[in-house]
DNA sequence: ATTATCTATAGATCTATAGATAATGC
DNA sequence: ATTATCTATAGATCTATAGATAATGC
């Protein structure tokens, strides 16, 4: 397909998409401060100078990798295309369904969400606009819902955004803690279950 | 006071006191491998080799910050002494009250939690023996309420807890990274009241 | 005797840059 | 001409240990 044909040769292109997948792999097993560049060079079979060549810094190299997987996730969030509020929500049990499945993405994000919270990480604005955008989607799905009748008028769309981010996030920490523990798709699933029963007028 | 005479004289005493106040700053500041001992010595007003003779390593001072910070948060969660359901919703929405004015200490645990999930991270058992304690504490006490007929029969303890941890845990890094936008507080206390309205036989 | 503290340093990182050489494709 | 890649290295860390000196309190 070559979609990107737009700067560099074809070689250096396919090296860049081989250094996000591994440095993708190590941000999540290491955080981004428990990541070194070398390793990932070392793993991607390119010299450390040479990964430097295609992003100019481990900065640049994580906003690169984030803003890779969010390409692909946000496909994940098809909330535009959405109809019902029923259905929005069912949208938000697939993506924990998916998520259950991938473990090493879903550490990337919770682990990549911890390290964010300090201010001065690479990081920090990322995961901010991430949530406000999350929140906003989920809320005009909620939204939508309610003005049609299929939800309460009562229920503050904002609030149960906030919120059912909150329980997919937390579920996610609990769960990669103690797979064997904490069922993530089976307790958000009912989560939802009981949400749609109290939503409804 | 002086509890602990036991060991050391009491100006070592005082001065490990002193170094964990400030490694729980720097690690909640900066996580546990962007925290150098170098930095928590200087503040703390000891050499570095100073620092090790307290504390021999620096998993051992994380260990022993995360140990202290243990001791004066489970005084927070006094679930043995609690009569009812509602009472121990209660305390769970009086411990986001505390915790949204001590920002500090939040993050100190959103930043821990978040890098623990990867395996070799030294508190990584930490992490997981804190959250089953507080799954069982939690579901301990909605199990009383279910057989006292309090909650209603068909709720599931286990789950619930889980998911009222979850809400606890994912409200604090939407808070942490937008403090303007996430009432977190706010949020947790509708978030118990549908609960009690929903656990109602 | 035990504890507290220091200086000095080993040894291992780590990121980023300088500067050279080779390959690519217009 | 642009891009890709390398070696070498500067310069700044970082943790932990060795070994010495001073203070404490039984």
């Amino acid at each position: 397909m070559r979609a990107a044909g737009r700067r560099g040769y074809a070689a250096g292109q396919a090296r860049r998409e081989r250094i996000l997948a591994i440095a993708l792999q190590e941000f999540a097993e290491n955080g981004y401060r428990g990541t070194s560049l070398a390793r990932v060079a070392e793993r991607a079979e390119i010299s450390q100078a040479g990964l430097l060549h295609h992003f100019q810094s481990k900065e640049r190299l994580l906003v690169a990798v984030l803003e890779y997987r969010d390409e692909l996730d946000l496909r994940r969030y098809p909330f535009g295309s959405v109809r019902t509020g029923a259905e929005a929500l069912r949208v938000l049990v697939d993506v924990v369904e998916y998520n259950s499945r991938v473990p090493g993405l879903v550490q990337l994000f919770t682990v990549m969400s911890g390290e964010a919270v300090t201010a001065d990480h690479p990081g920090h604005e990322w995961a901010r606009d991430r949530y406000r955008r999350l929140r906003d989607e989920t809320a005009g799905a909620i939204a939508r819902a309610v003005e049609s009748g299929e939800f309460r008028a009562d229920i503050d769309p904002e609030v149960h955004a906030t919120r059912l981010i909150a329980v997919m996030d937390g579920l996610q920490t609990q769960w990669l803690l103690d797979p064997d523990r904490v069922d993530m798709a089976a307790v958000f699933r009912g989560h939802v279950e009981d949400l749609l029963t109290a939503f409804r007028p």
